[in-house]
DNA sequence: TTTTATTTTTAGACAAATCTAAATATTTAT
DNA sequence: ATAAATATTTAGATTTGTCTAAAAATAAAA
């Protein structure tokens, strides 16, 4: 598989996470940052390998193979993402692009040893699951900060948009994975809620709240 | 640079530095495992990005910018080598392949961040010199086995050819980088050298014997 | 249910990197 | 110095991945 192909793979993957079944050619191109007809070349190649299921006008959705492969680029990137940030001290906003062009490095040998160096990490920096060799993954009790109930308490576990302006406003912020949160308030007004997180009380916008995840807290 | 473009351009550094002054055509086309017209085609581009200087029929050489990127490539390529051997536990005749993919990763942070998680390696696996960021590196006094007088003592520190092939060689051997050697005889009829390392006594080709760099030792 | 708008595909072109076969140039041998 | 051998370049083709513009299919609106 070229690089480009992987590209596509994964980016079917996680289009067809979030909507539900098949893709269509204009969400994967806007996705990709190309064109539809450029999409439409790509999906009849990997149609020909066997990784995706292709009819015409009818979008695309991966095979278990194409599933399999998705997973595996998946895997890579989460665990080099975890090398950047927990050899490297990279920042979390900071590892993406690099981790999208090391994905595309073929070694089965480095990827089990950087996942033994890195102690079989379950998620990355950013909260996302690491897939195994088999593609298998954990999967975690999460909500949205945006849905937790005044009163109840969440640990900080994810985001939803790993973009480095919003990781960065997190940190700006002093917020982050692991940190406990406490909702004290909903403003009904602007869906904005008052938050606690150790001794600090602020106030975040709807915006920010619906890109975190939290384990909610049972007290 | 393509990925391509960076493999030519190292490839003209190597078999220049071997040779002297310019490369011709067709032993850069064997070098890279390609036809001589691909090689044309190729060295035309990198002529046009001022990375060589050509003229028809006079083979290729780099140009002063030229240079500098084949040693920040190769930069690179040592210090993932390290990085391998050093933190995965890749053996020194496992590396090449990885490194030849790892290389071509663009990003300044990445490179800086794991030399100093190497601890600002000076050689690599292999016993080569490590440039830095602008291309200078150490140079060794070292000299072949081969061309080590008898009763004379050295210490291992690279290899000319590191395939794989002959690394395993001279791990079967038990013959590492950093063993002290000692000449005790040369076998005029063969070339072969009986030499010690520790307290074995064993007898090496003409073909192993210069494929290995001593650093003599004055005693 | 026509008409209109949107989505998707096709057709044709292009750059990168390669190849084969043929044409030139250079080198070596006679 | 001429011929033979070798090295190099050109011409034309192929694959991958992309693009624009036009055609065809599907979905939405009137
Ligand atoms: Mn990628
Ligand atoms: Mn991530
Ligand atoms: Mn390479
Ligand atoms: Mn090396």
């Amino acid at each position: 598989m070229t690089h480009s192909e992987e590209n596509y793979i994964k980016g079917i993957y996680h289009l067809s996470e979030a909507g539900a079944g098949s893709v269509s050619t204009t969400t994967l191109a806007t996705h990709m940052e190309t064109k539809p007809s450029s999409v439409t070349d790509m999906i009849k190649r990997l149609a020909g390998k066997e990784l995706v299921n292709y009819k015409k006008y009818q979008g695309v959705r991966l095979t278990e193979q194409g599933q399999l492969k998705a997973l595996q680029i998946i895997r890579k990137h989460r665990l080099w993402e975890t090398f950047l940030v927990e050899k490297l001290d990279f920042n979390w906003d900071e590892v993406h692009e690099v981790a999208e062009q090391l994905e595309h490095i073929k070694s089965d040998m480095l990827v089990d040893r950087l996942d033994a160096l890195l102690d079989y990490p379950d998620y990355d920096p950013h909260g996302d699951p690491i897939p195994d060799k088999d593609g298998a993954f954990k999967t975690r009790d999460k909500k949205l900060l945006a849905n937790l109930g005044p009163g109840k308490s969440g640990q900080c576990v994810g985001v939803v948009d790993s973009s480095a302006a919003y990781l960065k406003f997190l940190d700006k912020h002093g917020i982050a994975l692991g940190d406990s949160i406490t909702v004290l308030e909903r403003e009904e007004f602007d869906q904005s809620l008052k938050i606690r997180i150790g001794t600090r009380n602020f106030s975040v916008s709807q915006r920010i709240a619906s890109n975190l995840y939290v384990k909610p807290i049972e007290n």
